[in-house]
DNA sequence: ATTTGCTTTAGAATTATTCTAATTCTCAGT
DNA sequence: ACTGAGAATTAGAATAATTCTAAAGCAAAT
């Protein structure tokens, strides 16, 4: 079987894109964030890269996080305390965070919403970006 | 010089009012919080209590914060990897984070842009709390 | 082949928070 | 006022997540 990002060379450019060196600790980490399309604490990427790059270091994960995010590859969230947790997702999106199950799903921000809710800002405030976290639970339909 | 929250009464009425005994390290904490409002980490809180009441521990202002948040006379937030920071503003609002200061300004929410907010979760998902956090920087205005 | 600079690594250090167990306080019932 | 039960406070130990440090490895350009 084999999925869109299992490939070295697809890998390998998205981070020459970057202009980050694609070594292969950098790659496998990545891989394993696009492949599970959820939202993986560093030590959960650890344990999942670890079966494909046993002799990788949690430290090595720390620093291959940093640098995707800081290329914008993936996204990091923070809710309440508690470990960051690592978004593959890269459109505009926000959080549910589901208080039952402890999971967090992408909820999609349509363009018109996502205006509005800038435009709430007064003119000296330049915002880079906007986080929306929902907490609350699920219910299932009746 | 006195404040509106300075008097122990309108303290311990404000803890009363949601079931706590009011002790009077929960009043120093909530008032503390309450007279500079910023957004201060508990070793801020802790820094800034100890000149009131010398003899308080780091463990009590954590206890005092958490009961004080599951009461909701403050609330807390998180902004990524850091201490958590506690809000003395209980109206609906957003948070910006200037990067450049390091400082975070409360952002006033209009009701109708909540609401459009909120429109956007599937049906099923019932959302208890929205928090938004802006990033970016602040201009001076020409 | 050597240098230069980035990357990885293990382990130590740090930071923020929670836990533990002992003490102290508060209040309701006598 | 006195007592006992439950709640709150305290100091310090423990834990969790992350960052730092210093050494070793690797890769591209001279």
């Amino acid at each position: 079987m084999s999925t869109a990002t299992d490939n070295h060379a697809v890998l390998s450019e998205k981070l020459k894109a970057c202009d980050v060196r694609p070594t292969p600790q950098r790659e496998v980490v990545l891989k394993c964030i696009l492949d599970k399309r959820d939202h993986p604490t560093a030590d959960e990427v650890f344990a999942r890269v670890k079966t494909a790059m046993p002799s990788i270091s949690l430290a090595t994960v720390y620093n291959c996080l940093e640098t995707l995010v800081s290329c914008g590859l993936v996204r990091s969230v923070n809710f309440e305390r508690g470990p960051t947790r690592y978004c593959p997702n890269l459109h505009p999106h926000a959080h549910f965070y589901d208080e039952q199950s402890g999971s967090t799903h992408d909820i999609e921000l349509p363009e018109n919403v996502l205006a509005r809710i800038k435009a709430i800002l007064p003119p000296n405030y330049d915002a880079a970006s906007v986080e929306i976290i929902f907490r609350g639970k699920t219910r299932n339909l009746n």
